[in-house]
RNA sequence: GCGGGCGUAGCCGAACUGGUAUAGGCGCCAGACUUAGGAUCUGGUCGGCGCAAGCCGGUGGGGGUUCGAAUCCCUCCGCCCGCACCA
């Protein structure tokens, strides 16, 4: 028989768990690793497959750390506030908090049977109001420091979610609600935002981490940093009046025939001529009917109206038509730009379609003096653009720019795309926003011995998709904590990425009540050494958490600019049917039943060893028995004794050592590397090779021994119950194996003896040869030039070269 | 449109810095042990030609650099991801 996964995994788990080997000690000798992988959302879906592909590798390597020699702190805990929990209260009468707590109760059972090693004593829930009340204590701090206000502004909102949405989550080419797909509108309300953008020139920096190049670029592109000039253009006949433009191309300052302001422009009902008002007015109108949807289709054509009003170029004094354009975001920059369509492609467009002069300012090289065919973007020599004439145009950038700012019209900028986060949510299971609206005294922060504004229990959920905690009159009318008259509280709910900005810091001390965390633990853990989770929080939780950690760097909780050192992304594991798990989907994978059927064990041996982690796919479980006979074979070669036949009486003692150092070699290179899926591959070959060598005499010597007891130890991170069973009850190890250090491999026993040496003639191979590994590149060429088959194909040629490959091949060439 | 990634046997995937392409596994074929085998063990398994030794072709297509290319360069095709009027 194989051997009997249920009761070996069910008995360690439940020692492991009772002698608290999990746990890390906060003050230890031995040097610190602290290892977060992101936290689950408690969702009805339980955990699924994807769940075990990205929890599972990263308890391995855990694990192996730990054995490496590491004190690993390896949390886990449940991003327990959000949308679906009260989405059941409304469709079903569940209080959120009930089935929030019961998926996590589940979900813990879940995380239990997988055997990995959990630090539960600190176990985080962000739902409770021992958690959320720091967030109210760092949104009190930020407002301190101005970091959080409140604005009326144009705000995402999703119609089906019923709030708004960060900038964020706000995904793809329709403008969707990233949590639900549908097409958001845009509303104006007054609401809280986190002034991320303080920090966009140091979120620039990742000098001070490792993070995979994708993350890097993604952030890098989401923060969108772009240098230029900003200048004031007046307006003629309206002395004293002006607009600002931003432009990154004060190069081409000579070449604008218009200027364009965005629709919402504060200026154009001023000066918008009356002939024109009825035009302008009625673009203004489409402009914000006009769902964003139809105004970003790719191939429209942009239009416009003018406004009657004309633009003077500070520059030369030209006078050029102002036009309302949709075409500019009144979100960017200033709102206005100045058109130059010989040197930018939209400003091309639009000036064919309403033929403004395309005057060339920067002459492309080799340029004829006719007109160009589309905007010229590149560098050139500049052209028409008085003193400036004749310059390389990055010279005349410079120069511009210079004078400008020295004439007193313009200033150098920089613009970011990156917008304040907005954080306020219109609903009621999140954590409230701890300010007090009072009618004489504003805006009252809460103070911090009121804290946590705690959630009321009671509240009720209505279809309608109002936040509950309005219409909860316990919970809104308040006193003033300034005049003790009556006052309102605010009734929107933060950014669940709140909770997940700062929760690595909150595990150190999950019940410390003197601050967010336990600042002498944060000495000994902190940073983050190695972080793991998807991808898809590139631009959300991972740029949010390292703007948090500035923000506490700034506020000294911290003494150190980076939340997390390293991090890895794993891929995902999509449903058979090659689409993203979700249960509205009906394509999620448990793994309960085949954990029921094979064991843990298996399963984590198996999504490990499917692929990279890094790439991740459709889920198929074929081939999981491979991981069956893999773990069946393991265990008789341990547990037992050597049948008859079947040995390779050749083998000697030294193949086993050369087999058992290398395959170490290759399985710490390998856990090092996150390549878990070839780490397995070389101990499967070990097993083969040691299947070859157990009815031999070979059995029972110290090198079988040294064999055996160093692919148990291998195993350990990877299949942590089987391993601690062969180890214990069948090695007669001492326990734990978990505690054991991990193997160390002697790189001269590591070293074939003898290695196959390829030769070939002219690049094709045409012999294999077995010599002694410490063969010398001369004896080398001689083997080769001596070899009957390399003979056959050098015969009656001559030959020119001969390559050797040290350890490799020889290629003899011929002429 | 811009930026990034990927493409290797029937399938999942290996291949260090340019040096034996296809390790390991699944599946399949054959054999052994068996009353039996959906267990286990052994062997085989990229294609073409060949009795065989072997030869030739082969890493999405085409071209190039090199003694030698899955790997580097150019180009095309396909798939995936991100951004998308950002001035």
């Amino acid at each position: 028989m194989r051997y009997d996964h249920g009761g070996i995994e069910r008995k360690w788990q439940e020692r492991w768990e009772a002698e608290g080997i999990s746990h890390a000690p906060d003050f230890d000798a031995r040097p610190k690793y602290y290892f977060l992988t992101m936290y689950p959302y408690p969702s009805g879906d339980y955990l699924h497959v994807g769940h075990w592909f990205a929890y599972v590798p990263a308890d391995a390597k855990a694990r192996y750390l730990r054995m490496c020699g590491c004190n690993v702190l390896f949390p886990i805990g449940f991003d327990a506030f959000g949308l679906p929990a009260e989405n059941a209260a409304i469709e079903r009468g569940i209080h959120p908090y009930k089935w929030t707590m019961d998926n996590i109760d589940h979900m813990r059972r879940q995380f239990r049977a997988m055997g990995a090693m959990w630090d539960w004593k600190r176990e985080i829930v962000t739902c409770m109001p021992h958690y959320y009340k720091w967030n109210q204590w760092f949104f009190l701090k930020m407002y301190e420091r101005g970091l959080a206000y409140r604005r009326l502004a144009p705000v995402d909102w999703c119609p089906k979610d019923n709030t708004t949405l960060a900038r964020e989550q706000v995904v793809g080419e329709n403008r969707v609600c990233e949590r639900c797909g549908t097409p958001v509108i845009k509303k104006n309300l007054a609401q809280w935002f986190l002034k991320i953008t303080a920090y966009a020139e140091e979120l620039l920096d990742f000098s001070k981490i490792q993070w995979p190049e994708r993350v890097v670029t993604l952030q890098t592109n989401w923060i969108g940093r772009s240098e230029g000039v900003e200048f004031e253009i007046p307006v003629k006949g309206h002395p004293g009046i002006s607009f600002r433009v931003f432009t990154t191309r004060p190069d081409t300052v000579y070449g604008m025939t218009f200027c364009v302001l965005a629709p919402e422009h504060p200026l154009i009902d001023q000066l918008t001529t009356l002939d024109r008002r009825a035009d302008v007015e009625a673009y203004k109108f489409k402009a914000a009917r006009e769902s964003d949807i139809e105004r970003l289709s790719t191939e429209r054509e942009r239009d416009g109206y003018f406004i009657g009003a004309y633009a003077i170029n500070p520059m030369d004094g030209a006078e050029v038509p102002i036009f309302i354009a949709d075409y500019v975001l009144l979100t960017y920059g200033t709102g206005a730009i100045q058109g130059v369509p010989a040197h930018d492609t939209r400003d091309f467009g639009f000036a064919r379609k309403y033929d403004l002069p395309i005057p060339v300012v920067v002459a492309p090289p080799g340029w004829d003096g006719q007109p160009l065919e589309e905007a010229y973007l590149d560098e050139g020599t500049m052209v028409n653009s008085g003193p400036y004439s004749g310059l390389p145009s990055p010279v005349g950038w410079e120069r511009i720019a210079d004078d400008m700012v020295a004439r007193g019209i313009g200033e150098r900028k920089v613009h970011y795309r990156l917008h304040d986060w907005l954080i306020s949510r219109q609903r009621y299971w999140g954590t409230p926003i701890p300010i007090i609206y009072c009618p004489d005294c504003g805006t009252v922060p809460v103070p911090y011995e009121d804290l946590p504004v705690v959630l009321p229990e009671d509240a009720e959920f209505r279809p309608t998709g109002e936040s509950p905690l309005k219409f909860h009159a316990g919970f809104r009318q308040v006193h003033c904590r300034r005049c003790g008259r009556p006052a309102e509280r605010e009734t929107d709910t933060m950014d669940t990425f709140i909770d997940s900005s700062w929760y690595q810091y909150r595990y150190l001390s999950p019940h410390y009540d003197q601050g967010p965390f336990d600042p002498e633990k944060g000495r000994v853990w902190l940073p983050v050494d190695q972080y793991t989770g998807g991808v898809e929080h590139a631009v959300m939780h991972l740029l949010y958490t390292r703007f948090w950690t500035k923000v506490m760097r700034d506020l000294r909780l911290v003494d150190f600019d980076e939340p997390m050192i390293r991090l890895f992304n794993q891929g995902i594991i999509l449903g058979p049917d090659g689409h993203r798990m979700s249960k509205s989907r009906g394509n999620t994978v448990t793994a309960d039943d085949m954990v029921e059927q094979y064991g843990a064990d298996v399963v984590r041996a198996y999504l490990m060893f499917i692929g990279p982690w890094n790439e991740g796919g459709p889920w198929n479980p074929q081939g999981i028995e491979g991981i069956v006979r893999f773990l069946a074979r393991t265990w008789a070669l341990v547990t037992e004794p050597p049948g008859g036949g079947g040995g390779d009486g050749t083998l000697r003692a030294r193949d086993v050592e050369y087999r058992t150092h290398h395959t170490i070699q290759r399985v710490t290179e390998d856990l090092d590397g996150f390549r878990f899926n070839t780490a397995i591959a070389a101990l499967m070959e070990l097993v083969n090779f040691l299947q070859r060598a157990r009815s031999t005499p070979l059995y029972g010597t110290p090198v079988w021994h040294e064999a055996v007891r160093s692919l148990v130890l291998m195993l350990a991170p990877l299949c942590p119950h089987v391993a601690e069973e062969l180890w214990v009850e069948h090695l007669k190890e001492p326990y734990s194996v978990h505690q054991q250090a991990w193997p160390a491999f002697d790189p001269a026993k590591a070293t074939a003896e003898q290695i196959t040496l390829v030769l070939q003639v002219d690049g094709r191979v045409r012999d294999r040869v077995d010599v002694p590994a410490a063969i010398t590149d001369a004896e080398a060429h001689e083997v080769a030039l001596g070899n009957p088959r390399v003979r056959q194909f050098t015969d009656g040629k001559q030959v020119a070269d001969v390559i050797v490959v040290p350890g490799r091949l020889v290629n003899v060439v011929t002429r």
